[in-house]
DNA sequence: CTAGATGCTTGATGAACTCAAGCAACGAGG
DNA sequence: CCTCGTTGCTTGAGTTCATCAAGCATCTAG
C-alpha cells in the first residue's frame, strides 16, 4: 500500500504496575490495536487490488445488507455507499438485489469471488496473526471473550 | 459525522462454548472493536471540526514526530503527510519545527490547542466509554494487559 | 568531494467523503 | 383511494485522503 521502510519511533504506553487502567489508558491501547489491525488490513487488501474501505465493506457482507445499513455500519453518508458499491460491483465482488418486500431497498450481496477475496485477505494478515500468536491459548480465549463483551451484537 | 439514524442489523459472531477461538474468530471480533472505536472517534472528531484522519494524527502527537515517522505510523505515503499537516497547521493544532541535528527533518509538534482538542475528543467518545463500562475492573485490567501484549512498543 | 540515501514537497490523478437536491416507493390519516 | 410525510437510493458539486512520479535539499559513505 505504501513505501514505508522507515524505522518506528514508538509512542509508549504506560505500564501501570498496580493501579487500574483509566479510560484514557484503555483508549490508547485500543487505538493502537485498531491502527495495527487496519494497517495490516490495508496491506493485505492492496495485494488484492482493493482499498481498505472496500475491504471493510466486503468483510461486513457475510449476509446481504441494504445500502442504508452499510452506511450505518461504516459510519458514513448514504450517498457515499453508492460509489463504493459501484466500484466493488465493477470488480465483480458484490451485486445489488432489489428487495421484493420493499422496492426502495437494494440489498448488497457478496459474490463468491467477493467471499474468496475476504478469505485471501484474512489469510494474508500476517502482522495480526503474529500478534495473536504472541498470546497463549488462555490469552486468546480471554481476548475473544472480552472483545465480545465490549461490543455485544446489539452494538454492532 | 453523518446522518445515520438507521437501525442496526447485527452481523453476529459465534459463541464458541468450549473450543478455542480460531484466528478468523479473533479477526472478526477485533474488526468489530476497531470499527466501533473509529466510528466513535470519527463522530467525536467531527464535533471539533476535524476529520478522522486528522484526529488519528493528532492522537499520535504525544511527542514531536518527524513527518516520515507519521507516514510510517499512519501507513500512508509520505507525500500524503504534507497536506495533512498543512491542514492541521492551518487550524493552529500543530506546527513544524526544523530539526537542528538534521535539517532535512521537520518535526511535527502538537500545539496546546491541539492537545486540548485530543482531550475533548477523548472525553466525547461516549460509545467507547460505555463499552469499557460494560466490563468490570478485572475485565478492564485484563483487556489492557492483553492489548499491550498484542502490540508491544516495538510493533507500534 | 562526489555518489547514493533519506526527508520533504509538488503536481497529477483517483478514491473516499459530505452536503444539498431529487426521485421512487412505502405507510399512515383523512 | 389519495395526499402527505418519511425512508432508501442516486446524482452533482466540492473537499479531503491517498497514490505515484519527479524534484530539491541535506546527510552519509567512501
Amino acid at each position: 500500500m505504501s513505501r514505508t521502510p522507515a524505522p518506528h519511533p514508538a509512542p509508549e504506553t504506560p505500564d501501570l504496575k498496580g493501579s487500574d487502567p483509566t479510560h484514557v489508558d484503555l483508549l490508547e491501547r485500543l487505538a493502537r490495536a485498531a491502527a495495527g489491525y487496519y494497517r495490516d488490513l490495508a496491506a493485505a487488501a492492496a495485494v488484492q487490488g482493493l482499498t481498505m474501505t472496500q475491504a471493510k465493506m466486503l468483510i461486513l457482507l457475510r449476509q446481504p445488507l441494504p445500502m442504508r445499513a452499510l452506511a450505518g455500519l461504516l459510519a458514513c453518508d448514504a450517498s457515499n455507499i453508492t460509489g463504493l458499491v459501484d466500484r466493488l460491483e465493477a470488480h465483480g465482488l458484490v451485486s445489488r438485489h432489489l428487495d421484493p418486500a420493499d422496492r426502495r431497498i437494494k440489498n448488497v450481496v457478496a459474490t463468491e469471488k467477493g467471499l474468496e477475496a475476504v478469505r485471501v485477505i484474512r489469510a494474508d494478515m500476517r502482522a495480526t496473526s503474529a500478534a495473536f500468536n504472541r498470546l497463549d491459548d488462555e490469552g486468546r480465549r480471554s481476548l475473544y471473550e472480552l472483545l465480545g463483551r465490549l461490543h455485544p451484537d446489539e452494538t454492532v
